[in-house]
DNA sequence: TGTTTTTACCTTGACTGTCAAGATATTTGA
DNA sequence: TCAAATATCTTGACAGTCAAGGTAAAAACA
């Protein structure tokens, strides 16, 4: 197998799902640094301002911002921490919860979508390719 | 196959090869969008501002200034077009190749990485399969 | 040919995302 | 107790982005 043909291959797929993500965030009236936010929410559950600024990879001082922006929305919410009074828990409103199930469900379509034409075999195999790709790097 | 689970490992792996990304690119003193646009200029070859923000998907009044901050840098530069004086071509310099080209052996070193333990048979096998989904979305 | 429409690019104003640096409040550890 | 570490917030400075409007040139057309 040619490695340049892979690479490029690859990073067209990348591309692709890139423009795909943008579209579908777009439509649903977030910026992608805001969806962003919300999966992680969505996927962890209740999540401490720090741990979330590390998953996402910015400082504390930008995720306050941000922050702040998605609770106008009424997308999500601080909750005061029980135990450590410096510290908020961030989590999803009913609303939150709504976009981000839709969002789910929009991923899920893509996925069917992607697999069209394939046996049950391929499907398996593209899957452990991908799992054993990402313990690679 | 579960469709879930397989949208979740493809949801992973795009995020790793974005983290991946965004550090390379950092590292090389760029923001991921000249980083983009050196990329398809690289590509490309000399092309019109017009082409050049349909390929990134912005507008034209973004790409004026995000090609005069990398005509500063001495990445690209705008060459006045030949038959339309409305127009510029816009191609890189010896130094943008320069980021080009390292931008790139990047690319081949991680799908080298990437491929570890695979046979040939298998790469390829993947290969065609994400070349079959690409057509699919 | 002369005029209108379209096209290519630039400018500006407003907003988001981002970081670095510094402030505040609280917790931890010596 | 009190210094050090931690969690969050604030602010100032930029980059990226779009929309809307401006200029110059090309294209279409009457």
């Amino acid at each position: 197998m040619d490695v340049k043909e892979l690479s490029k291959t690859i990073i067209e797929f990348y591309e692709k799902l890139s423009t795909w993500e943008e579209g579908v965030v777009k439509d649903s009236g977030l910026t992608t640094a805001q969806n962003h936010t919300i999966e992680i929410v969505g996927h962890e559950g209740a999540i401490k301002m720090k741990q979330l600024a590390d998953k996402l990879g910015v400082t504390t001082g930008t995720l306050t911002v941000s922050i702040d922006r998605l609770e106008e929305k009424e997308l999500l919410r601080r909750v005061p921490h029980k135990s450590d009074r410096r510290s908020y828990l961030i989590e999803l409103t009913e609303k939150g919860q709504e976009v981000f199930k839709m969002h789910h469900n929009h991923h899920i379509n893509l996925t069917r979508e992607m697999m069209a034409g394939f046996s049950e075999q391929e499907q398996a195999n593209f899957y452990g390719a991908v799992k054993k790709i990402m313990e690679n790097f």
